[in-house]
RNA sequence: GGGGAUAUGGCAGAGUGGACAAAUGCAUCAGACUGUAAAUCUGACGGCGCAAGCCUACGGUGGUUCGAAUCCAUCUAUCCCCA
């Protein structure tokens, strides 16, 4: 078995596990910072191993049209190339059917992407996708999916769903190696074909089971209902991936229903546009109030920034343009972002994790500066 | 001493008789961001008002005109060239 629970929690679906890959053992809930080309963005990878994490997601298809999988084989795989010794989990691609719409095209076959670097279109099949991950030398990978938008209609969704089952027969059957390969649950905000997506996921057979669709702007309520749902019809003996989730109190609201890793580009991207993570709540270093403020970014927090960083001087390099600001703030976020699932995976194992939530939530929504 | 040019909202800079409270950029202020085509995007940005609207404003003053940031006179300031 590669994942095995540890601790459940008694008021709520939460648990703790490890997930055993060819890269090393991982403690679940984990959150994977974002690195989509290889690197968190504004961070070298190092600095993700000083906070102290060690499991990164990247992206089959951007690493595909740059520098391409062949030639990071050649070099010696991913771990090699980043000179990374952690876990990497890799996505297929199915994302960008979502995020590229615009220069998409889906067929049964697979989706053509026009490239956004010189303008070819690439046609990336579930056999191509997973070539590419294994190529990569992925620890952990990802079916193709077919991921519409959230404001799908259920024709659309229903379609998304059969096509993901289709992608995941010929996912699993084009794997030649033997690291991990999760499955994808789609159906958007309905729950009879997330249901039914589930199905045809249990039929195949994963080494996990990934939600997938959600946080693309159903609203958060319905993001938790879905995902309740969704987890209530998984194993409890694999692993849950819920991705792209999520804010903080989504990644809490998830936990408690029972999902084990989570990755987002929240911490990251946020920090470059100005929004800064604290246990009072998320802030806007651009707001005039922090001019000049001798004041630690959170002064709950012990990290090497809040010692040793005003929020005046760093709003300053922001403001200024500095390129110091945009990686000293993902730094600080992704520093909250791990003493958050640290702090969670702490509090199932003393089996306080409701506990926890109403604590950590009362005071993130509240105070607020 | 002689000749020439220019003066516009926090800054830069368009506009040269009515569609001008005045383009655009910057700065400023606020908001958004969920498997990253994002150091991005959206909104506000003379005053008062919820608004219709009213008031003040393109160096000063005085004119021409139904109407002036735009035309004329004059004053002031700045810059350039020749002595």
């Amino acid at each position: 078995m590669s994942f095995v629970v540890k601790y459940k929690d008694s008021n709520s679906n939460a648990r703790v596990g490890t997930l055993r890959t060819s890269s090393g053992e991982i403690e679940t809930p984990v959150f994977m910072p974002v690195c989509t080309g290889g690197v968190p963005k504004a961070l070298s990878i190092d600095a993700l191993s000083s906070i102290g994490f060690n499991f990164i997601v990247v992206n089959a298809y951007h690493l595909f049209l740059r520098p391409g999988h062949e030639e990071i084989k050649d070099f010696g795989g991913l771990h090699s190339f980043l000179n990374w010794k952690g876990t990497i989990l890799t996505d297929s691609g199915g994302f960008q059917i979502f995020s590229l719409s615009s220069s998409a095209t889906i067929e049964d076959e697979g989706v053509s992407f026009k490239s956004f670097i010189d303008g070819s279109t690439n046609l990336i099949t579930p056999e191509l996708s997973i070539k590419i991950q294994e190529s990569l030398g992925s620890d952990l990978m990802m079916i193709l999916d077919d991921c519409p938008k959230s404001d799908s209609e259920y024709s659309r969704i229903l379609s998304s769903i059969e096509r993901t089952r289709q992608w995941a027969l010929r996912s699993k059957k084009a794997k030649k190696t033997k690291n991990q390969l999760f499955g994808i649950v789609q159906g958007g905000i309905y729950k009879d074909l997330r249901k039914l997506s589930i199905d045809h996921m249990l039929d195949i057979d994963f080494d996990g089971y990934a939600i997938g669709g959600l946080g693309l702007g159903e609203g958060q309520d319905a993001t938790y209902e879905i995902t309740d749902h969704v987890c209530s019809f998984l194993p409890v003996d694999k692993p849950r991936y819920s991705m792209g989730i999520g804010k903080p109190e989504d990644i809490i609201n998830s936990v408690e229903k029972g999902v084990d890793i989570f990755d987002c580009v929240v911490p990251t991207r946020n920090a470059r546009n100005g929004t800064l993570y604290t246990s009072n709540g998320k802030i806007n270093i651009k707001n005039s109030m922090y001019s000049m403020s001798d004041e630690p970014i959170d002064s709950h927090c012990d990290c090497y920034i809040c010692k040793n960083y005003s929020i005046g001087y760093i709003r300053y390099l922001y403001m200024s343009g500095e390129i110091a600001a945009l990686s000293l703030m993902s730094s600080s976020n992704l520093y909250f972002y791990k003493q958050l699932i640290d702090s969670i995976r702490k509090s199932i194992k003393g089996d306080s994790f409701m506990d926890f939530k109403k604590t950590f939530l009362e005071r993130y929504r509240d105070e607020k500066n």
